[in-house]
DNA sequence: TTACTAAGTAAGTACTTACTCACTTACGAA
DNA sequence: TTCGTAAGTGAGTAAGTACTTACTTAGTAA
């Protein structure tokens, strides 16, 4: 006997359910790390019981790390490096770093939970950590190490250990928006827009590796 | 009655024991997490009755508090500048930049608890991350900056922000410290000293805000 | 020796946690 | 209308969890 006044829940479909959990899991997981966040928070936040989160998922540790797949596959984990093919191909250096930085830039301020999951992650030495390291980071390093290494033989950039050179550009990125969603939530010290910050980044980075010939062909333009 | 093969276990003195679930605990707590360790953990660390942490903390929130008053004090949070005093008297750019980051890294490595401990109080925003960011890191991005500022006035740094070229160089390091304690444990993309890291970072960093003129007459040499 | 104090513990309590299971209900196709 | 399937739940369980209590024992000072 159903009530007049109340109306019936609709229920979800499975899938739509399940990307409805995961987004939630999401959240949780990002404001309060993985041990921090029960599954009954998860199903309660949902609206929805306890159990049908494990209908869904075999056990909390399988939600986790079902989280990064579903980011994988809806947005999370695109090719950083499909929006500069172009500058690629033409070895256009500046357009290639400052487009990387801008897209990761931009990225991370749309995903901040999904930044701070992943910190929570690291920490708690939960796999999923590992596996995006694996999974991504590494290709990341490979990618743009070889890039760097090739416009070294082409004797645009002086010689210095590539993966050096990435992990020094990487880092003024990370660094940046780990600030901007951690530390200085409030740009206190440094308010600058994403374009202007993927260029400055880039600048220094580019001078900073540019081989002295190509250094003194600049400076005669 | 004793027995005689066991050998009676000496008692600890309060203070010494206090101390002792102090340190077992940070490193439980860098390791895991606040929710990820349990009081149990941490007396079985220590080799003691979990009641003997209650007997020294009202509850598992002040031994937390305590550890972070405890390293904040003990420790303290020492000028970075200290070391390259002579390098910004001379206006030695290298000797100032490579000098701050090889400090910089060094401490990581010596620290990584602390560190590890520091990221769960942004993650959690606890008011250590606040106290942190404002009596340590505000303080840096200020005289580093001031530093860069001067230096552009000298004619030997071209115009840039100087605060977002403090971020770049910060995050050079910050990244790098972080990836070999939180990712790259085991050093596998990149294996390098915090001689050589040092500096690269500096080099990059140098090299990419010098000013033209500088430029000229350092190629010249 | 005595007697007080402080270090230390075993065995709880009240509650939470991840996870299960028997069961009910909505919904679409035949 | 019927009925199979899939969405959904209430009420558990066993193993934790933070924290307490009533107690024992070692060291020490008079």
């Amino acid at each position: 006997m159903v009530n007049s006044t109340e109306s019936t829940v609709p229920r979800m479909a499975g899938d739509e359910r399940r990307k409805q959990l995961l987004e939630v899991a999401m959240h949780l997981f990002s404001k309060n790390g993985f041990t921090g966040t029960t599954t009954k928070n998860v199903a309660e936040m949902a609206g929805v019981s306890e159990a049908m989160v494990f209908k869904h998922f075999a056990n909390k540790d399988e939600l986790y790390t079902a989280i990064l797949d579903h980011k994988a596959c809806s947005q999370g984990l695109e090719n950083p490096f499909a929006d500069v093919a172009e500058e690629l191909e033409a070895k256009n250096d500046f357009g290639v770093f400052s487009g990387i930085a801008l897209n990761a830039l931009n990225h991370h301020d749309e995903d901040r939970d999904f930044m701070r999951l992943l910190l929570h992650a690291a920490l708690e030495n939960h796999e999923l950590s590992r596996m995006f390291f694996e999974s991504f980071v590494k290709g990341f390093y490979e990618f743009l190490g070889n890039y760097i290494s090739r416009r070294q033989k082409d004797g645009a950039f002086r010689e210095a250990n590539p993966q050096v050179v990435v992990r020094a550009f990487v880092g003024m990125i990370i660094h940046h928006s780990l600030n901007k969603t951690l530390w200085d939530t409030g740009n206190t010290i440094l308010k600058i827009s994403n374009e202007d910050a993927a260029r400055e980044f880039s600048n220094i980075l580019l001078k900073g590796i540019l081989s002295p010939a190509e250094q003194a062909e600049q400076n005669g333009n």
